[in-house]
DNA sequence: GTGGACTGGTTCATTATACGAACCATTGGT
DNA sequence: ACCAATGGTTCGTATAATGAACCAGTCCAC
């Protein structure tokens, strides 16, 4: 492993409920010498990535990642086009709605939305990276990826997050292949042992998936019909967020989804 | 120069005007070879801090800084507190405003607003880190450094970005000097040639200064009663904006001020 | 106050790793 | 068919990363 990755991922172990860190735990979280872990962090802070708190002597995120978000931001709004539909698919539903884009191999959280209108909330941390293999976005998004990568993925080692985590190669193929046909994955309490969750993919310009927008829903509220209604708003949401964001619902989708109602919910309105 | 700091320099090229950049560009803009070049980004891609185009293989920024800075705003928003701020701002004096934080010895831009009501504007790119011995918001920020941060900058080679940037050390010590008695700096085309600007300190919560506010007006635009106009609205924005971050106006500055409007601009009627 | 158990930070010999000239493989233009 | 680009890879060399041992400051119990 190369010096720069190992710099790089002392910034994975910020998190919501860790957002400063001292030198000593930044060494036992990663592992590493004190000596090699306060070089990176000097480094880091030395190009902003990390800024140090003068008193207490611990470490945060620092200005720079602000500045090259506002440069991607400029220029490839990604998250500015997709919060407004994130927000209203979590309106709509009333569930927590998150969308995430696929780094290496795994996903990215982008933003989430929480409508806030239950007792129970499904909690989410968009520092932590999704496995793909126990989400729903992470299905949805290896069902339409090329199958060398969902076999690169599935033939790897494959963590269970809870006892319902599915890990068995053979079984996530043929639910890939379920997906294929339908569109979205449902998955029940693969990740988190409390919670349901609908995802479907986000397509690129040449109609390659390049990430995932999903609704988890806490398990005693997964009712049949609060899945339909999730099922329907998510497509349209995922229809629109595609082609706001520049890309192009592959052939095979738009066809499986021809019925679906266009992204305005009105539309469904003359159903039976 | 460590291993880090090298790669990490390779995502200060980017810009609004150049937000995907080839291999051998790289190779070119950055001065180093083009196998270490693509060591680094192919490093930097495996942390998802950039990202490669499928067919054109140029490289852009990737989706984990767009993670990161969720996590700094989750628990630290100040570029959410700063921003509304810094809109108003725009609005009421309707020039172009931004604000930045201190990133080692340059100024790292957060935000800025263009309220574009008038034909000429002034151009910001949020990619470009600012210099604070140039720049209105730097030298408001060293004016209220601790003297020995002063010092350095200054006594440092420093360049001349117009054939009006002040460059020596001891003229610019008594502009700090100058500006210690008002608390805001006034710029005449010194990091750019047609641009005016005045600029104040943001504080931390230890009263030290933190990032800086400014507004950039066309030279051309710049009459006395305009400049004043500004600084009125400037002081009651930054009072805002540090009070806002969780900052303390030190008691100097606060005392300097105390005749100031409070942020609501109506306060300013009453005078004669 | 003294001792001990924590911190954050630094040094320097050892060794792992980063470097870059030279090398393919493709692409696009003429 | 050729040349001039580009992105990407290889491998011997030399540089830069490593970590055990070392300070120094802080906190707390006794």
């Amino acid at each position: 492993m190369g010096t720069i990755t190992k710099a790089l991922e002392l910034l994975n172990l910020f998190s919501r409920t860790k957002p400063e860190i001292g030198l000593m735990e930044f060494a036992r979280l990663s592992g590493r010498d004190k000596a090699t872990v306060h070089r990176h962090l000097t480094e880091l802070e030395e190009n902003g990535f990390v800024e140090q708190h003068p008193q207490t002597r611990a470490y945060r995120l620092g200005p720079a990642i602000l500045r090259l978000t506002a440069v991607r931001e400029a220029t490839h709004p990604v998250r500015r086009i997709l919060r407004p539909i994130v927000d209203t698919l979590a309106h709509d539903v009333g569930e927590l709605c998150h969308c995430s884009l696929l780094q290496g191999d795994m996903l990215s959280p982008v933003y989430h939305a929480d409508p806030m209108i239950h007792g129970t909330q499904v909690h989410f941390d968009e520092a932590e990276m999704l496995p793909l293999h126990a989400t729903s976005s992470g299905l949805a998004l290896l069902a339409f990826s090329p199958p060398a990568m969902a076999e690169r993925v599935l033939t790897r080692p494959l963590s269970a997050y809870t006892d319902q985590t599915l890990t068995d190669p053979s079984f996530l193929r043929s639910v890939l292949a379920d997906v294929r046909q339908d569109g979205l994955c449902n998955l029940d309490q693969a990740f988190d042992s409390e919670v349901c969750s609908v995802g479907g993919p986000l397509f690129g310009p040449e109609g390659m998936p390049i990430g995932a927008m999903s609704v988890a829903v806490p398990a005693v509220r997964a009712k049949r019909a609060k899945i339909d209604e999730i099922r329907t708003a998510l497509r349209g949401a995922i229809r629109q967020a595609t082609v706001s964001t520049g890309g192009i619902l592959p052939r095979e989708v738009a066809s499986l989804w021809a019925d679906a109602p266009a992204p305005t919910p009105t539309a469904q309105r003359g159903l039976p």
